[in-house]
DNA sequence: AGCACGCCGACT
DNA sequence: GTCGGCGTGCTC
């Protein structure tokens, strides 16, 4: 170990900078009273002879120490202290008086070294690294750069961003040597690429070094992963790394076997939830020493730190899970769309629907459209025919399934054939009570929540508890309720009793089922858990359209087109019998998007309406959330860019407030309204909790970075001020309905 | 967020 | 004279 006199060999090193440096090591005993025991710091230890100040990340904190802060690199840690190491010191006022025997760690808190660097803009004593907690250099300066600009997009703090970026350490993965890297593997062939006429020449870029970006609208059926895996593989073959992004474990293990199939082992490694946190660990290492080139994963490997990366992918990015839920909650799509430009890689965004966001990167010229021709769409896809529910088959086991007549002729015809899926929405996701003629959600007529029977023979409204005596519906007239969608198990027990003899699959949220084997067979699924068929299913019948499509939401066509055509996908074409029947009101835009298996044409209505009307993802949302008066006081001191507005703020039930540590303000117990009135005067909540609201605030396009960066400083100015409690700020809300 | 420092009122 | 209220501000 060098002391502070050995000259160096380091051409670098420059041993002015250490003197002119004057870093004093924070003295703990400078004071009168020694402390009993000091903490093994150093006194008066020698500093590293080179670059003596590590600029440090601390991992956690309050958002307003969002910055770095700069350190003395004893010489003893000088070798271990590199950039992007994690590393432990202390921090806060008096931090540096330890009481030996008190409890460990007061004012030890984690970080990472961003850099080293001769010198401090500190005026004042730099207190020393207390440890370096591992060699291993995880926050290098490209995974840096993505978590600032993350952080940045989503007025988000980096430290926040870097704890979704980087794992845990595990000391045992740490130890085992990662193999070396394999050299790039040999170009694959277009192989069913070649349906699509732009695809060949997408591959041929990718492997000659190139960085296309694609929108890419793959056709029904089940040959996307290998697609996938051959732009991977492609993107190898030009000696640089690519990643891809799924919206779950299932579909990333998929895009995983195809890379097998096409590389063999080694060459590629896959992130997701499955395996346990030293496994995780230690894949993530095999990606950040650069030993594997090649990632698959769900939306937490969006930052894997893969090296010269030529290609990011995301597949069905319309899917929810594509946002992490932990603070900033960034979205995949936009991460990777940052680092293709970042790191200058290419970009593909397949799906076999469209979302708005995708049909926004076509129109601006930013991506380019990978698409098969009309004919070969026809040929793939499967025939589509609508049917409304009040169509009522004949057979009374039919009927007893809610099942209209074409449906059920479908379903027998296609059990001639092999196995049929019937997709059913997932109960609770849907409006409780609605019109039986209009369809129309049923709301209490004096606060407009929704209706519920908490009784076969009695209404009352969920929010305000009144008991609603004669509802009628208030679009047309109509006086029938139709109770929610029958769930996926009780559909599937009258489905057995309509085709008695055949075997009755289901699969959902609890127990999904991967695939189903080639023979006769009804399977009933929720949206998003339909198994694979093997040969593709024989029929469809997609039931209860109406309660996907009337959800209140911006996204509710969108979404519901693309629950039907991830469906359809996995009936074979029209060409081998394959047939879908989807039970809903054949004049919507959704579902004239199905019929004509349109996807591009419906993102792109829908993006032409939300310019028009001024929504995301053309104009650029964000939305403040928390107590009355602590929403209203952060939008009196944020400096909005010029032409921002602000919509609301509006009172938020309980539900919209978000599981958060305070929940909203409880809306009037449904069950006790009379007990409420008598306690307190309506608007006074009797738990003292005050009530919340939210105001969202709207830029034009190109204004999202500046108002993210306006919403950022103004609640870092409230945290150091101490100003009531924070807000939630959320960049693109989901939820705006 | 913690945690000191600091500048005013009641107490041994 | 000293203890101590928590308002203000810093933490490398």
């Amino acid at each position: 170990m060098s002391s502070e006199n050995e000259q160096h060999a380091d051409p670098d090193r420059s041993p002015s900078d250490v003197e002119q440096l004057a870093i004093e090591i924070r003295e703990t005993v400078r004071r009168a009273k020694p402390p009993k025991a000091r903490p093994r710091t150093w006194r008066g230890a020698p500093l590293a002879a080179s670059l003596p100040v590590a600029r440090v990340l601390v991992d956690k904190g309050p958002v307003h120490l969002d910055q770095l802060w700069d350190y003395a690199v004893p010489a003893e840690l000088d070798d271990r202290a590199r950039p992007g190491v994690r590393v432990r010191v202390r921090f806060g006022a008096g931090a540096g008086q330890v009481r030996a025997g008190r409890r460990e760690g007061g004012g030890l808190l984690d970080g990472y070294i961003v850099e080293r660097v001769a010198t401090s803009d500190y005026r004042g004593p730099l207190a020393a690294i207390a440890q370096v907690l591992s060699p291993e250099p995880v926050l290098t300066p490209g995974l840096l750069g993505l978590c600032r600009a993350v952080a940045d997009r989503y007025a988000g703090s980096l430290a926040d961003v870097l704890q979704l970026a980087v794992p845990p350490r595990n000391a045992g993965a740490e130890a085992e040597p990662s193999p070396p890297p394999l050299p790039p593997p040999p170009r694959p062939g277009p192989g069913t690429w070649a349906r699509y006429p732009d695809g060949p020449a997408f591959l041929d870029t990718l492997a000659t070094g190139g960085a296309p970006r694609a929108v890419w609208t793959a056709l029904p059926g089940p040959h996307w992963p290998h697609e996938l895996a051959t732009a991977m593989a492609a993107t190898l073959a030009s000696g640089r790394g690519a990643l891809a992004v799924l919206p779950d474990g299932r579909s990333a293990a998929r895009v995983d076997a195809a890379l097998t199939d096409l590389l063999g082992p080694g060459r590629h490694t896959l992130l997701a939830a499955e395996a346990g946190p030293r496994e995780r660990y230690r894949r993530w290492l095999s990606v950040s020493r650069g030993s594997v080139r090649a990632v698959v994963g769900t939306r937490a490997a969006m930052f894997a730190p893969v090296r010269d990366l030529g290609l990011v992918a995301i597949w069905d990015d319309g899917d929810s899970s594509h946002s992490d839920t932990n603070a900033p909650q960034p979205h995949a799509r936009d991460v990777l769309l940052l680092r293709a430009v970042q790191e200058r890689a290419g970009f593909l965004a397949g799906d076999l629907s469209r979302t708005v966001e995708a049909a926004q990167l076509l129109q601006n010229g930013w991506a380019l459209p990978l698409e098969a021709p009309r004919d070969q769409v026809r040929a793939a896809a499967p025939r589509i025919r609508t049917v409304t529910d009040s169509d009522q088959a004949r057979d009374p086991a039919a009927r007893a399934a809610r099942l209209p007549s074409v449906a059920w002729q479908t379903l027998r015809e296609g059990l001639g054939r092999g196995p049929v899926l019937v997709q059913v929405p997932r109960r609770g996701y849907v409006p409780r009570l609605a019109c039986e003629r209009c369809r129309e959600p049923a709301r209490c007529s004096r606060c407009a929540g929704p209706l519920q029977a908490p009784d076969a023979d009695s209404l009352a409204c969920a929010w305000c508890g009144r008991a609603e005596e004669r509802w009628h519906c208030t679009e047309c007239g109509g006086d029938r309720l139709r109770a929610s969608v029958v769930g996926a198990r009780r559909t599937a027990e009258e489905l057995g009793r309509a085709f008695p003899g055949v075997p009755v699959r289901t699969s959902g949220r609890d127990h999904v089922l991967d695939t189903v084997p080639a023979e006769p067979a009804l399977v009933v699924s929720t949206p998003g858990a339909e198994p694979l068929a093997d040969g593709g299913y024989a029929a469809a019948v997609l039931l209860d359209g109406w309660a996907l499509l009337g959800r209140p939401d911006l996204r509710a066509g969108e979404e519901a087109l693309r629950r039907w055509l991830d469906a359809a996908s996995l009936v074979r074409g029209q060409g081998d019998g394959g047939t879908v029947v989807v039970v809903a009101e054949p004049t919507l835009r959704p579902v004239q998007a199905l019929v004509r298996w349109d996807p591009g044409g419906h993102a792109a209505r829908e993006l032409a309406e939300r310019a028009q009307l001024g929504f995301p993802p053309v104009s650029r949302m964000a939305s403040v959330t928390g107590p009355a008066k602590d929403v209203r006081s952060l939008l009196t001191t944020v400096e909005l860019p010029p032409g921002t507005e602000v919509l609301g703020p509006v009172p938020v039930p309980a539900q919209e407030a978000g599981r958060g540590r305070r929940t909203g303000p409880p809306p009037a117990a449904a069950g006790a309204p009379a007990r409420a009135a008598r306690r307190t005067p309506a608007a006074a909540p009797a738990t003292g909790a005050e009530p919340w609201e939210r105001a969202l605030l709207r830029v034009r396009p190109g204004g999202g970075a500046a108002l993210a960066a306006a919403l950022k400083s103004a609640q870092a100015a409230r945290l150091v001020k101490r100003e009531g409690t924070p807000v939630r700020v959320r960049i693109d809300p989901p939820d705006i309905g």
